[in-house]
DNA sequence: TTTTAAAAAATTGTATATAATAGGAATAAT
DNA sequence: ATTATTCCTATTATATACAATTTTTTAAAA
């Protein structure tokens, strides 16, 4: 086996299996650890170097959250992303993003209408620098900014947990520098619209940005899913 | 302490684990677990009988599902449900119930179609018994069905969680027999949008639905405050 | 060579043991 | 009486031990 990617991130304060949980999640997102790989506790408990007690803790949190699956008397694996899923997932995404700009609407005040702003210049000024991992993070912090400003937790929640399950795709849609303008317009439109106030745009916008991730998404599978065909 | 009726229904084939997180989550959601309360890991192991392990393993998931509250090097404690936490949950499941019933228009089959007439005249029967019990189960299985209908499994799974967190109180807008006669209307209005495929009527229709069981629920809450401020 | 059976190994499921820590009671000092 | 300190207890956090089960290997028979 290659070198050990899978490094836990010790932290003083956090309890072991929040450790293995986050450092689990990460390597599944990243794809370090593969699909269809069996995550076998003895193993991880040595590469991580705790006990087995905190990886089961932390599985059955990666269990809940869908990324691995559970075999019964067989272990987990980690969890099958399939084109069906994906596109599942991001049609409820959709459904959220839009509930959200649309109580950002409703809910928003005036200070985190300026915080919105500013974080729409910070991805302003990471499209400059080019760095599609920079872009991303801004992009992410743009997005997040909008949900919270709904002001429902659980939505929060939820729109966090489900933008994960895609972590993994979060380039695609920001690679070709093509689409830079196009980004930098729907952030416009989007904060425009909710300083309007005005629903119905923003939705449309919030709507048009998923659509945007979707096509790349799925356009990045298909190529995946070629080049798999040509060695099979 | 009174008798227990916190007991694990044995399932042979199911891990103790997954005995464990049902049971509590049950005790949770009706109540016999109460807001606030301490869960310990010797009591709830010598309840149910078995070992602190998968007790622990348990009130992980639970820990995840957010019913319950983590207090580091202390423990976990039922959570709080809170009206806020209840509206939140509610706006998004208005949301996800939408989306649901949208996608039921473009994707359901005749068979699918005719299930759901066929649990539509269950739901009206358990109507004319008057037995709440009934009425409830019948009720959700309609919702469900459609659900499923929606061909998503993310949001199937992601609605019926939603729904648990107000397992509470799915008898609150059955109770009162005037509804009776508005829920029946309801579904065939949703039975009837969904067959002839129009999305923005069922649409509007679930809105209603859901709309009814919000005003219900927070009916139920500010009499379940004024009597403990009466206490107080 | 293929199939079957038995044994061995690997791995999960469950229980228990040890370590660390927080909370509270008892005691001493002010 | 009040406060501070120490010790004890209850509880969680982690590790290890044991049991049950599945998979793999090996070897024998067809």
């Amino acid at each position: 086996m290659k070198e050990d990617k899978l490094q836990a991130e010790m932290d003083e304060f956090l309890p072991l299996r929040d450790v293995v949980f986050r450092t689990l999640r990460k390597g599944i997102l990243t794809g370090e650890l593969k699909p269809g790989e069996r995550l076998m506790e003895i193993h991880l408990a040595n590469r991580l170097g705790v006990s087995r007690t905190p990886i089961r803790e932390a599985i059955r949190k990666l269990e809940l959250e869908g990324l691995v699956t559970m075999i019964p008397r067989k272990g987990a694996e980690v969890a099958n992303i399939t084109e069906k899923n994906l596109k599942d997932v991001l049609e409820v995404r959709r459904a959220l993003e839009e509930l959200a700009i649309r109580l950002a609407c409703e809910r928003i005040d005036q200070e985190r209408l300026l915080e919105l702003q500013g974080k729409r210049y910070q991805v302003e000024k990471a499209i400059k620098t080019k760095d599609t991992g920079s872009i991303a993070s801004a992009d992410v912090d743009f997005h997040d900014t909008i949900v919270e400003a709904s002001g429902n937790a659980r939505l929060t929640q939820l729109v966090s947990n489900l933008g994960e399950q895609m972590y993994r795709y979060r380039f695609e849609y920001i690679k070709d520098s093509d689409r830079h303008a196009q980004i930098i317009e729907e952030h416009r439109l989007m904060y425009e619209s909710i300083r309007q106030r005005d629903q119905e745009k923003a939705a449309a916008a919030a709507r048009a940005h998923i659509d945007a991730q979707e096509e790349a998404i799925m356009r990045k599978i298909r190529r995946e899913r070629e080049e798999c065909g040509r060695k099979a």
